[in-house]
DNA sequence: TGCATAATAGGACGCTCGTTCTATTTTTTG
DNA sequence: CAAAAAATAGAACGAGCGTCCTATTATGCA
């Protein structure tokens, strides 16, 4: 304890890494609550006990898979939409790309919607974490809507809550059709319903070309 | 075997009802898979083989539980909603009910909604039919917009499956932020998701006045 | 009221679950 | 290379699960 710390590049944090990803996986297909040691075990191709010994209880192991899919959603939605110039293109990217991701989930599931199901009245630590997470993630939302008001690109009488759950309604029932009744062409439908919830809002005369940089001063004392 | 067929008022069919009454219960609140024997006997006050003996095996009793729910779903929100003429108004009233009938289920979850989310990839008989149920109810708001739309009441460019995707993913909404979330106003949103939703769709020029009965014949050819 | 039958209880089964304890093997460090 | 430390295996536990089998009790009918 001198000076310099020992970096643990143990070999554990590998085997631990590789069994978080197989777990994630094992939930997004059975759901948080159906993640078992004794199958995660037999994927690794390990021991119940040399698993478990990773984390210090099971209910761990559920909260870690949840932050490394939450960690891994901000990676693909939220932060390359921020590249995006705010206001409506930023909204656009936001819904495009989470879109696209629970397109490829269709297969795997999403851990956000199943487990809004698992715990919507089970209540303790994992709840409370994914409660947080989605909270989060229809804040930024929020925000991108808000800021498309302020920039004009949608009409200042627009209810950006309004907004965020009804573009999380078509989310659901993409995933709902698609994967539930597996009908085809329910990625087009979600598309198509955000197209028509954007032009209900958007800021008349404009058209899609963009306005004015600074958005009208009385918008903002409202904001 | 003469001939009267001995009408069976065995007492073990009050009771039998009354287990499944409470499995509708339990599953609602914990989900058709949270549904166990052993709780379910202890609600009734009986014995785990004296619940079991009702029904030939655990899945069939969760069968029946989705029968006795699907039963409910239509005395509650299908059957009354036949009373309203044809078209929107019957539309209007089938979305009315439905989400009345979610809103109490706030306090104790919707099957069909937390049943697609833990049968989405659980292959076999309670999927089956799970979907074929959800599917009837889709088909039932299918035919109503078709209706809407044959009297002259929407648009006659109106694509009745994207209106029932929205109309479902409005409801999902309502139930993932006011059962999971737990935010209040959740039920308005819906409805008011609903009123754009049917507002973008109507018929134009005849406001919510009833138009002639008699839809163009023009349109019947689509159909 | 008696008897056939239905309804229920009680116990046991094999299984899987999360968790704990103690060895044993593997990795890292001096 | 040897010692210390970390990682993993293996077995066992108590509990809960669905299900089956066998009594025992309650019910309905003649």
């Amino acid at each position: 304890m001198t000076d310099t710390i020992h970096k643990p590049i143990r070999k554990g944090e590998q085997t631990r890494a590789a069994i978080l990803d197989a777990a994630l996986q094992c939930a997004s297909r059975e759901g948080l609550e159906g993640l078992t040691i004794g199958i995660l075990a037999d994927r690794m191709g390990m021991s119940k006990s040399g698993v478990f010994a990773h984390f210090g209880s099971r209910e761990d192991l559920q909260i870690e898979v949840l932050r490394l899919y939450h960690q891994q959603f901000e990676q693909e939605v939220f932060y390359p939409s921020l590249h995006e110039p705010r206001g409506l293109p930023r909204l656009e990217s936001l819904f495009a790309r989470w879109i696209a991701r629970v397109s490829l989930e269709i297969a795997s599931g999403c851990i956000y919607i199943s487990g809004a199901v698992e715990y919507d009245d089970r209540p303790g630590a994992i709840r409370d974490h994914l409660v947080e997470m989605v909270r989060v993630w229809q804040v930024a939302l929020h925000r991108a809507a808000q800021q498309a008001i302020d920039e004009a690109h949608l009409r200042a009488d627009t209810d950006p809550q309004q907004l965020v759950f009804e573009m999380y309604g078509l989310v659901l029932a993409l995933h709902h059709d698609a994967r539930f009744i597996r009908r085809p062409g329910s990625v087009e439908r979600a598309q198509a319903g955000f197209a028509r919830l954007i032009d209900s809002v958007r800021a008349s005369g404009t058209s899609n070309v963009f306005v004015k940089k600074h958005p009208k001063p009385d918008v903002k004392t409202l904001a």
